[in-house]
DNA sequence: CTGGATCCCTCACGATACTG
DNA sequence: CAGTATCGTGAGGGATCCAG
């Protein structure tokens, strides 16, 4: 049935036969962080159609990369998570995500902005080695979206939901993207009001160090 | 145009926008050991239509993954080579082709191999832990292509052709895949006729180890 | 011979509606 | 809630043709 392969007989081809297809790689990413039911899914990518969706999840179930699951509640209703090969795209996906991130322009009036979307985006931005000094339980509500992300001397834990002790909280109708690239300096956010900060500011300075977007590279000319 | 964006605010979406088109990451694997002609790459790519692969070179180009370069041999032709935006795929596409060949199934009788397969395969499952003892020199025929491996206390230096000074010559017409896997030992594909060799047969062994696909991972029922 | 452009056909994708 | 059914459109596949 695979009529549309690549032809060759190499690693990537098949990779790519298997999570190339348009949306496999986005449903993928949005269930690292755990199951997830056919209409998180589909809140999660708004624009995908339903039978498209179901047809990816099948192929990805065929391919071993994801597993079809009865919940426990609701009676009868299934979930959605991915297999431990499915599991090993995790880097590629962070990976893949931070290179995207460089060239990524200003966010169109449709684009919406998940609490996955919020989480890829932290750990695939956070360098271990600018965090070993620090200690932070940081709350990020942007929009209608909170998440948490605790660092500690060079781990981090990021998940959905507020934290019952922050040491700062960061809120933003806005993106965080200028702020991750250096674009916009924690200085310049907070005296323009793009971005509220309660609790101790200075670990906002420390924030942009340790979650950050390098800038795409400089062409040499030839 | 882009009326087939992902509708996400999100780094990995919009990478998606740019490699994420079918044949983009095949190309760009091919681009990655230098420049190539438009020829070349439909030689790599035997199922891309002509029309297509201008598309993608174009959009490509326009993302800033991929240049276009007049060449000055022979006079008036074009090379394409990635930016250095676009080098920085190579570790994700390495780990993308090494995850697709755990699954990889048995070559269909239209799949071709080229030396840049070969030597995508060599890169993405060299282990230098596994090599750091080693210093070997290996060169390798399979079917009508020649490349060789020059490893060097954890370091590979892989690339087209033959060697002047080999310590170990492999030839075969199957593929190297179930000796990378394991499927096949290194005694075994010589007993069975599969692959001949000439040379330091010791090193043999060794070449099984410091280049090697891992399995997949076992699902543990729940 | 390289580096494409053009045409046509097909099928995967996208939108919408509907059902157990 | 978790999909299937239907149908239109456009990107991809394949062959051919053309300019430098």
């Amino acid at each position: 049935m695979k009529t549309r392969s690549y032809g060759k007989y190499c690693g990537l081809a098949h990779a790519l036969d298997v999570v190339g297809e348009r949306w496999a790689l986005v449903l993928v990413s949005d269930l690292l962080r755990g199951p997830k039911r056919f209409t998180d899914l589909q809140r999660g990518q708004p624009r995908i159609p339903s039978n498209v969706l179901s047809a990816r999840l099948k192929e990805l179930e065929d391919a071993g990369v994801v597993r079809r699951r009865v919940l426990p509640r609701p009676p009868g209703g299934v979930g959605y998570e991915l297999t431990e090969y499915g599991r090993e795209l995790e880097d590629i996906v962070l990976h893949l995500g931070l290179w995207g991130a460089k060239s990524m322009p200003d966010p169109g009036p449709d684009d919406v902005v998940t609490a996955d979307t919020l989480l890829l985006a932290l750990r695939s931005t956070f360098r271990p080695e600018a965090a070993r000094e620090l200690r932070a339980n940081y709350e990020l509500r942007v929009g209608e979206i909170v998440v948490h992300a605790r660092v500690d001397h060079g781990v981090l834990e990021a998940d959905e939901g507020p934290l019952a002790a922050t040491d700062l909280v960061l809120e933003t109708d806005a993106s965080l993207h200028p702020l991750l690239t250096g674009e916009l300096s924690p200085t310049e956010a907070i005296e323009s009001g793009t971005v509220q900060v309660t609790g101790k500011r200075k670990l906002f300075a420390r924030f942009a160090e340790v979650f950050h977007i390098p800038p795409m590279p400089v062409e040499l000319p030839a």
